[in-house]
DNA sequence: GAAATAAGTCAATGCAATTGACTTAATGAA
DNA sequence: TTCATTAAGTCAATTGCATTGACTTATTTC
C-alpha cells in the first residue's frame, strides 16, 4: 500500500500485554483491599486460583508482595494473605513552583521517605536548572541512605509544576515559569537523571496525590479543586488521571466568565479564589520570605482582611464546584489547597452550602465535596505519585504492545 | 478471607481478551482509515504479519472484511487491500424525544438504512411504551427487508433521551420526560426486543455519531456542544464516550451563571441558549405541529425575533466554547443541533470570534469550533452508533473477563 | 535475465491462562 | 472420636493465540 500516508490505528496487543495487565491488576487490588488470600484474588479479578498462585508467586519473587500468618475463616484449609511490600519500588517527586522547588521520594505504598527543598533563584531555567538537578540527586542519595536496592527499585521521575503547557506567552514574570515552559526541562531532566520523566500539572498532580493514598482512592471518578498560586482541577475519569489533548485539561481558572457579567472582560475565576488573588488582596509580594507562615498567622488570627476574601473566594469556589459537578458528573469533589492548612480548612467550611446540581442525588454515597490532603507537600506527593500508578496501575495502554517484532 | 465486605479491584485478562482486542483494533483501523492491507494493519498495529493474517481470515469468514483487487505498490508481490462490509452488522437507534420517537437502523460503517418516527402521546410511558415498541419492531421489520441476515447481525439497540437521569424530580410536563427516566425503559425495552439496550443523553448520542461518520472521526479528544430542547456536551474523552459517574458528565446547559453574575439566581446557559428558550422567546408552544418547518422558515427569511435570539444565543455559546475548552481541552468542539439546519448554520457563524483560551495554541490541527451535522436525526444515529461501537471498537473494558470460570 | 524487495503462507514453537484431579487443613455433625 | 463437608491452594497436562523463521509468490530495478 502507499507507504506515504501515515496509518491511524490503536496497537494490538499479546500475551505479554494480558500477564502485565494481570499483575497490574493484582497489585491494584491488594492496594485497594489492604490485604487479599490468593483466593480472594482469584475471585475479584475472575481469574482461576492458578493463575493468581502463578502471578502471586512471581510477585512475591520480585519483592513486590509478601505473605501475612494465615487465618482461618470458618471451615476449610486457611487463607494466606498477602499485602504489597513498600519497599517494592520508589519513585521521586519534584515540585516546581514559582519560588521554590520540592522533592520527595515515596514508596509502593505512598509513604514519604524523604521530602527536601531549595530555594528557585530567579531568572528562570538558566539558573534553576542546575539548583533542580542537585535536590534530586540529594533526595536520591537520602534514599539510598534509607532504603535498601532502592536505586534498582526507583521507577521514575514525575514533575509536576503550573500549568497551562504550551501556549505562545506574550508576558512573563520575574520567575519567568513560562521560560521553564519553553526549555527542554523533561529531556534535561531524563538525560541528567537517568531517569523515566513524566509532567504533569499542580491541580492533576493533587489529584494523583488524593488517588493514591487521599480521599480519592478507590474511587473512579473524582475531581480534585485545587487552590494554588492559581486555580486548577485535577480530573480522575475512569479511574485514570484524564489530561486532556495537550495535557491542559481542568485548567478551571482560566473559565472566562459568562458575557453577561458586567465584569470587566475576561475576567476569570482565577482573579478572585487563588492564593495569587489573596497575596494581592493583602499587598502582599509573593516571593517575601516567610509569606505561608505570616499568612498562617493571619488565618489564625482571624484577620479581617482574610477573612473577607476568604467569603468572596468561597462563594466564587461554591460556583466553582458546582461547575465541576455540572460538567463532570464526579462522584465527589476534594477541595485541595498548597496554602496553610486552616485557610484551606476554613475556606472548606464557608463554601457551603453547595449549589443545587445533579450531583443533588438521592443515592449518594460519599460527600459532595470533601477536604482533602492539605500538606502543601501533596503536590510533589503526586509527583511522586504519578510514576508508580504509571508502573503499577491497570490502564488500557499497558496491555498494548509498544514495539513491533523483529520479524513481523 | 471475610467474606463479608466485598473486595474492589479489576477483572483480569486472559487469551480471550487479547484475541477480542485485536479484533477490534483490525476493524477500527480498517474503519479508520478505509483500506488496509494485512501489512499494513501489521505495521500500524505492530502484531506479526500472521497474526493479522489469521485475525482477518477469521474477520472475512465472519462477514465482517473483504479483500479487494490486489493493487502494485512498487516492488514485491502487490498487496490485497481488505475493507469493511457494510452489512457485517447492524444496530437499531432509538431517540425518545419530548413529542417525537425516532428510530433508526445502520450497518457497520454508520450508514442509514431505515427512518421510521412517531409521535409520542401525552401522558410519558404508560402510552409510550407501545409506541416506542412497535416503533422499533417496524424498524426492525423494515431493516429485515432490506438487509439480508440483519436479525442475525442486529448487535443492539441503542437509546438516547434527555438527561440528567437518576434525579430527585419535584415537577414535571405534559410529556412527563420525568416520568420516563423512573420507568423502567431499558428493562421493557430489553423484554421486548431481546437486544442488549444502552442508554445515554442526546449530547452523547450526539457524540457517538460524531465520532462514527462525521467530524470526530478518528480524533481522540473532541466535544460536541448539543443544542437541543435543552443544551448539553456529548464527552470523547480519549477516544472514548465519557458520561461520568452517573451519566450525567456534560450537563453543561445546568452550570449556574457565576454569583457576581448580578443575574436571577439560578441562570443557567440553558435558559438563553436552548431551543426551548427560542421557543419561549418567539412565545411558540414546543409542541406546536409543524413548528420545525415553521422555524425554518422564520430562519430562512432572516425574521427579527430569531435573529435577536440567535445574537443572544450565540454570546452564551461563544463563552460555552471557552468553557469547554478550558475545561475538557480537546482538540476540537464541534457544534450541533436538533434545530433546522439553517438556525444551526447561522449560529455557527455568529458565534466567533472565538474568546481566547488554552485552545488558542501555535501548533493547532484542527479548528477550535466546526460545525457538525445539521440533521435533527443525528441523534437517532448516534444512539444507533452505540451498539456499534460497544461492539466493535477498541476499549479497555472488551479485554476485561466479564465471568469467573467454572473451576477456579 | 538476475537481484532486490515486499506481501503473504506454512509449520513449529512459546507462553500464560485454564482445566480437572488432588492435597491440605480447618469446621461441624454424628 | 470419627467422618463428611468446605475451602485454600498445588500439580501436571492442556488449550489457544501470538510468535518465529523459513519459504513462496509477485513485482520492480538494474
Amino acid at each position: 500500500m502507499n507507504e506515504m500516508r501515515p496509518i491511524r490505528a490503536k496497537s494490538g496487543t499479546n500475551q505479554e500485554g494480558t500477564s502485565a495487565h494481570n499483575r497490574r491488576v493484582m497489585i491494584d487490588a491488594l492496594r485497594l483491599n489492604g490485604q487479599l488470600s490468593r483466593a480472594d484474588l482469584a475471585r475479584a479479578t475472575k481469574l482461576t486460583k492458578q493463575t493468581v498462585s502463578n502471578i502471586i508467586e512471581d510477585l512475591e519473587q520480585d519483592g513486590l508482595v509478601v505473605s501475612l500468618a494465615a487465618v482461618r475463616n470458618g471451615r476449610g484449609q486457611p487463607s494466606t494473605p498477602y499485602r504489597l511490600v513498600p519497599d517494592g519500588a520508589f519513585a521521586i517527586g519534584l515540585q516546581i513552583d514559582r519560588h521554590v522547588t520540592r522533592a520527595i521520594a515515596v514508596d509502593l505504598v505512598g509513604t514519604v521517605l524523604v521530602r527536601a527543598q531549595a530555594n528557585l533563584p530567579p531568572g528562570g531555567p538558566a539558573h534553576g536548572a542546575k539548583v533542580i538537578l542537585d535536590l534530586i540527586e540529594h533526595t536520591r542519595t537520602e534514599l539510598a541512605g534509607i532504603a535498601d536496592q532502592a536505586e534498582k527499585r526507583l521507577v521514575g521521575l514525575g514533575v509536576a509544576m503550573p500549568g497551562p503547557f504550551g501556549l505562545a506567552i506574550d508576558h512573563d514574570d520575574p520567575w519567568m515559569m513560562a521560560a521553564w515552559q519553553n526549555f527542554p526541562l523533561l529531556e534535561t531532566l531524563a538525560a541528567g537523571t537517568g531517569l523515566e520523566v513524566a509532567l504533569q500539572n499542580d491541580a492533576s498532580a493533587c489529584a494523583t496525590a488524593e488517588r493514591m493514598v487521599g480521599a480519592a482512592h478507590g474511587i473512579d471518578h473524582a475531581v480534585c479543586l485545587y487552590i494554588g498560586y492559581g486555580i486548577g482541577a485535577g480530573l480522575i475519569l475512569n479511574g485514570e488521571l484524564y489530561a486532556g489533548g495537550n495535557g491542559n485539561a481542568g485548567e478551571i481558572g482560566m473559565v472566562l466568565l459568562p458575557p453577561s457579567a458586567r465584569r470587566p472582560a475576561q475576567a476569570s475565576l482565577e482573579h478572585r479564589a487563588s492564593l495569587a488573588s489573596l497575596y494581592q488582596h493583602l499587598g502582599a509580594d509573593p516571593a517575601e520570605p516567610g509569606l505561608h507562615e505570616r499568612l498562617n498567622v493571619l488565618v489564625n488570627k482571624d484577620d479581617p482582611a482574610v477573612a473577607s476574601w476568604i467569603d468572596d473566594a468561597a462563594e466564587e469556589l461554591r460556583w466553582g464546584v458546582q461547575l465541576i459537578e455540572t460538567i463532570f458528573d464526579p462522584q465527589t469533589v476534594i477541595l485541595c489547597s498548597s496554602g496553610p492548612e486552616i485557610l484551606t480548612r476554613k475556606l472548606f467550611e464557608a463554601i457551603p452550602p453547595l449549589l443545587p446540581s445533579i450531583a443533588d442525588r438521592p443515592d449518594r454515597s460519599a460527600p459532595r465535596l470533601q477536604l482533602g490532603m492539605t500538606d502543601p507537600w501533596s503536590v510533589a506527593l503526586g509527583a511522586a505519585a504519578e510514576p508508580i500508578s504509571r508502573a503499577f496501575d491497570p490502564r488500557f495502554s499497558a496491555i498494548l504492545k509498544t514495539r513491533a517484532n523483529a520479524i513481523g
